[in-house]
DNA sequence: AAATTCTCCTGAAGGC
DNA sequence: TGCCTTCAGGAGAATT
């Protein structure tokens, strides 16, 4: 499931693969994903050139000549470079005919989005309302203090909202809540400094180890040269259900909070 | 108004 | 083996 290190992941991969291309062709197989495709993003793109791939939270944006693709990968998506002779699969939507190859979009949950927003002054409806990107100067200790005012939200939830800080999805959480020792149902507006601190540092060393292993490989990701990532081998409490705390050896605990899974220790985290 | 719940979809896993 | 049920999950939309 593409988190922000699986879709940094994916557009420092392609980057320099893409950027220059021109777009000659595209063939939407499916055009219903969380949004319909528009139908004339075809005829839109054609003669278009990729000049650069940038990523905002977990969308990546297909900079263009004369606007943005927007892409989100959902849970299931994934986007290769791949050679023109290579047939399309089951579940493979759409692809962007390029110069040297096809940019292939594929996701089998249909969660992620294709969208076409031309180039003017204001960014699109979805990227306004973002909070700060977690590996960007504007997130700090103090940010998510002030943010966290009064809240009586869990801390899960409250770190997992794409309006306080984006890209950080449900595994993450997870990692970065236990090795900030802090139980995931604590009330936002109750932590004290220290424990900001100690969550804003875990935060972004566990999505900069991410991107540092390539991303996560649950079930189906894959970069964009279709490899998978390897910091599953690294997760200290997603998905171990009852397994022992690596810190104290008790057994973790598993327990649903805001309709996400969540796994931590009930003697470490407090 | 903040916080929670619903919703889209498919594949994997579990039960019988 | 196979059919049926359950569940996971990003995040905008709807609801409380």
């Amino acid at each position: 499931m593409p988190e922000l290190p699986e879709v940094e992941t994916i557009r420092a991969g392609l980057e320099p693969v893409l950027v220059g291309q021109t777009v000659t062709e595209v063939h939407i197989r499916q055009a219903q994903l969380r949004y319909l495709i528009p139908g004339d993003l075809p005829p839109i793109l054609r003669g278009q050139k990729i000049m650069a791939l940038q990523r905002r939270a977990k969308y990546l944006l297909l900079q263009m000549e004369q606007g943005i693709v927007l892409i989100h990968l959902g849970m299931s998506g994934s986007l290769r470079f791949v050679s023109t002779d290579q047939p399309p699969e089951r579940h493979d939507h759409v692809d962007f005919v390029l110069d040297h190859g096809i940019l292939r979009y594929r996701d089998p949950r249909r969660f992620g989005l294709v969208l076409w927003h031309p180039a003017c002054a204001d960014p699109h409806r979805l990227l306004q309302h973002l909070g700060p990107e977690p590996l960007g100067d504007e997130f700090t200790s103090a940010y998510l203090c002030n943010k966290a005012q009064g809240s009586k939200r869990a801390i899960k939830n409250f770190i997992m909202d794409s309006q306080v800080v984006v890209g950080v999805g449900n595994i993450y959480a997870n990692e970065a809540l236990f090795l900030a020792r802090i139980h995931p149902l604590r009330l936002a507006g109750t932590l004290s400094m220290h424990e900001w601190k100690e969550l804003q540092r875990n935060i972004v060393a566990v999505l900069h180890a991410g991107i540092k292993a390539g991303g996560t490989t649950l079930q189906d990701f894959v970069n964009g040269s279709g490899k998978p990532g390897y910091f599953q081998q690294q997760l200290l409490v997603y998905g171990r259900d009852k397994a022992p705390c690596p810190v104290c050896g008790e057994e973790l605990h598993k327990e649903v909070i805001g309709q996400r899974s969540s796994w931590f220790c009930p003697v470490c985290q407090r």
